[in-house]
DNA sequence: AGCACGCCGACT
DNA sequence: GTCGGCGTGCTC
């Protein structure tokens, strides 16, 4: 007997031998077996009698350990591998398999016997008036003795805000997972879970992978959030992995979202999902939304309308709280006034921020701080002016104009998690992005302003209008009820600012689908984008190029390769490629021939993203 | 992931 | 000349 052993590196499963006398149940153990000289533990993902692999010497593996992953578990494993064109042990690895090995369990077995109740596959959609409603749905999902739950939350704050409750609910039975958790800490909360001593867990988008025996439920807050997406290898989407392991596990899948994502409605629309509907919270009522233009005066004219002035001062003679958001950091860019041109990062191609206080403009990628060019760079002119606004120079206008001091928050660079300023009760007017919102959610502010809607809609993607709509939903939770958000634009008429100022989500998503249909966009395509980066001399392009036009397949577009500013050190240069397919299957298999060819080209790297957010 | 191998820059 | 930096390749 062999088995197909992965190791949570960037490897495919590897072939060893098994002792004579082995247990049963091998699939899915933990094992220690030889790797390059030294040994190394890897889950069995296989087990069988003539091994794919025609090397000379098979390794025997060393030792047999406890059974970590059902088959369920393997299953999912390898759908994440698959789907998202990642070795298995990268799926491993992030499936908590390191801990795993850290944990020593009593008995081998995992219990068995238990009498698991009948269950079955269903995927509710749930569009909740309000996060208060969103919390009380998952609520309603929980009672004291469901087992086997998984609540997945897109940030460590919104953790916070709901575990004091679970925690009364389940005591001990509650585990917390979030990557901001020390090493150690991890691996107690996955021993918890792996004894049985913890069957409800609720965590960050890793905690899909949360290495329960039984699954019952899956709930996914505020399922539209783009921080399910992981960055790194496997770049698996924690919500359709939700979905998919509900599917696996025949567990019953929660989704729920003020705002819920354009993908989510759609699988709603066509029964893939079943919508839950918000008629226990009857007539929720929300903010006033006002669409405000821009100031049109030339000259000294202020950022702040004229309008949103006005119902600041009346905040401040209500002693009321205001807050003022823009999602750019510093005070503004430098421009140069004869040619247009904005001083940018030769080495990241962004725009620098200039901050007032420091005096200099500086790469909010890279760090690199300078100070102001006095000419520029394209014409050599010497009429470099701050151009645009963020918000330093909002806070500069508001304290100006209203004689009052405010707080500025916003995301710090590699910030240790900041305690949450109680300010708004001494400061009540806080200037900062759309993170102050966040970070800020239960002060219940009478009134916000948000002065960059122009910019969120014309990103030159095609779920600008969807983010749009979901950001100004987000904000909008965070106001009083009876008070106003002011949306500042160039274009009132906006066709997407009238269904945000009506909160016409049906409409919205009417129009949206319509548009995402004509243009064969996602959810009615798939996509996967190909980043490959290579150093100079080869002329990738051109072979890349021939490697397409070699097979054209039907029901298939490749859009590129076209040339994007490098994305690794020591790869100076790199080319994008677009798949996009209708049929998922065609889309898949072409992609992993594609990847497939790619990695045996030297000097090169590739980064293959299944169902990227931002193209 | 780790470990070996190999190719260019600084220095006894 | 060679010591050693890390970038690349391989592991059943």
């Amino acid at each position: 007997m062999y088995a197909d052993v992965a190791f949570p590196i960037k490897l495919p499963p590897l072939t060893y031998k098994l002792p004579v006398v082995a247990p049963p149940d091998m699939e899915g153990r933990i094992v220690k077996a030889p790797l390059m000289g030294k040994s190394r533990y890897g889950l069995i993902v296989a087990v069988t009698d003539n091994p794919d692999f025609k090397g000379k010497d098979i390794k025997a593996v060393q030792d047999i350990r406890y059974h970590f992953v059902s088959g369920n578990g393997i299953k999912f494993l390898k759908w994440i591998s698959d789907y998202y064109l990642a070795p298995i042990g990268i799926a491993l690895k992030s499936g908590f398999f390191e801990e795993a090995v850290k944990s020593e369990v009593s008995g081998q077995y995992p219990a068995v016997g238990e009498k698991i109740k009948e269950k079955k596959y269903e995927t509710f959609l749930f569009h909740a008036p309000s996060i208060h409603a969103e919390h009380a749905q998952l609520k309603e999902f929980l009672n004291s003795d469901v087992r086997g739950v998984i609540i997945l939350a897109p940030e460590i704050n919104e953790i916070e805000r709901i575990a004091p409750d679970l925690k009364k609910i389940f005591g001990e039975r509650l585990c917390v997972i979030h990557s901001k958790l020390t090493k150690a800490k991890r691996t107690d909360a996955v021993k918890k879970i792996i004894s049985g001593e913890s069957d409800i867990v609720i965590g960050t988008r890793s905690a899909v992978f949360a290495p329960l025996k039984n699954i019952s439920l899956i709930a996914v807050l505020g399922e539209h959030s783009p921080s399910y997406k992981a960055e790194e290898s496997p770049g698996y989407n924690a919500r359709d992995a939700a979905v998919m392991r509900g599917f696996i596990e025949k567990a019953c899948v929660l989704l729920s979202s003020v705002s819920p994502s354009i993908e989510s409605v759609y699988n709603a629309k066509i029964g893939k999902y079943t919508t839950l509907n918000a008629d226990s919270h009857p007539e929720t009522k929300r903010p006033r939304i006002k669409i405000v233009g821009e100031n049109r005066t030339k000259g000294k004219a202020s950022t702040i309308a004229g309008e949103v002035l006005k119902e600041a001062k009346n905040t401040i003679s209500k002693k009321g709280k205001f807050l003022f958001l823009i999602n750019r950091k510093g005070y503004s860019l430098i421009r140069c006034e004869d040619c247009g041109h904005t001083v940018q990062c030769k080495k990241c191609g962004i725009p620098l921020v200039f901050y007032k206080a420091k005096n200099a403009v500086r790469c909010n990628y890279c760090g690199l701080e300078k100070n102001i060019p006095e000419s520029c760079e394209e014409c050599k002119g010497f009429a470099m002016k701050p151009a645009g606004t963020g918000t330093e120079k909002i806070k500069e206008e508001v304290e100006e104009l209203l004689g009052t001091k405010t707080l500025l928050l916003e995301k710090e660079r590699s910030l240790s998690p900041s305690p949450l300023p109680l300010a708004p009760d001494i400061l009540p007017f806080v200037v900062g992005t759309t993170y102050a919102a966040k970070k800020l959610r239960d002060e219940k502010f009478d009134a916000a302003a948000l002065f960059n809607i122009d910019q969120t809609l014309s990103q030159p993607d095609f779920r600008a209008y969807e983010r749009t709509f979901q950001q100004v939903t987000q904000i909008a939770g965070t106001i009083n009820p009876d008070g106003s958000l002011f949306l500042q634009t160039w274009n009132p008429k906006n066709r997407i600012l009238r269904f945000i100022k009506n909160y016409d989500f049906h409409g919205f998503y009417d129009y949206e689908l319509s548009q995402r249909k004509m243009l064969d966009y996602p959810p009615f395509s798939k996509i996967v984008l190909f980043n490959i980066s290579y150093k100079k001399g080869i002329n990738l392009s051109d072979d890349v190029r021939n490697m397409i036009e070699a097979e054209e397949i039907k029901g298939l577009e490749v859009l590129g390769p076209v040339e994007i500013p490098p994305i690794l050190k020591s790869y100076p240069r790199c080319i994008q490629i677009l798949l996009k397919s209708k049929d998922s299957r065609i889309l898949h298999s072409y992609a992993r021939r594609l990847l497939d060819k790619l990695e045996k080209i030297k000097d090169v790297k590739i980064n293959a993203d299944v169902d990227p957010l931002k193209v």
